[in-house]
DNA sequence: GCCAACGTTGGC
DNA sequence: GCCAACGTTGGC
């Protein structure tokens, strides 16, 4: 079991439009290392889904119901999907401004490499800003 | 709205 | 293959 981190803008597409979808097809990534990571998700493993932009935090987790898949937006062979739904909503969103608090989570790629789109977490990263998040 | 960080592109 | 220029992302 793997766990990951994947960000969208809540304008673009939010939490609660996956809610309300109940699935999702995360495309559109066009980014090298976003990709390796995408591809390296397996079903049932957990994502937390994190806003950016606007009141930056993670609010909630989800889950992979279909491994890495050609993305039907784009002929290129480099680019893949992968399907996503919800799992558990968080009782109270961990804003970026929490995390960065945290001393353990200093090494997370969120804070180190802002710009990147879809990450890994470690188990206990995980755990950690679930645990501030209920 | 601004700016820093970073990825990509293109000239040489 | 290097590096400057440029575009995009995301925090503030």
């Amino acid at each position: 079991m793997n766990y990951w981190l994947v960000k969208s803008e809540p304008s673009t597409y939010g939490w609660d439009d996956l809610v309300k979808e109940k699935k999702t097809m995360w495309n559109g990534v066009r980014n090298f290392q976003a990709r390796n990571n995408l591809k390296a998700m397996k079903a049932d493993d957990l994502v937390l889904f994190y806003h950016s932009v606007n009141n930056p935090a993670v609010v909630g987790i989800a889950k992979v119901v279909k491994e890495a898949y050609q993305d039907p937006t784009t002929e290129d062979a480099n680019w893949v999907a992968v399907d996503l739904m919800p799992h558990e909503a968080l009782a109270k969103p961990v804003t970026l401004q929490k995390i960065k608090e945290v001393a353990d989570l200093q090494n997370i790629g969120l804070i180190r490499q802002s710009r990147l789109s879809v990450m890994a977490l470690k188990p206990e990263e995980f755990d950690l800003i679930i645990g501030l998040g209920s």
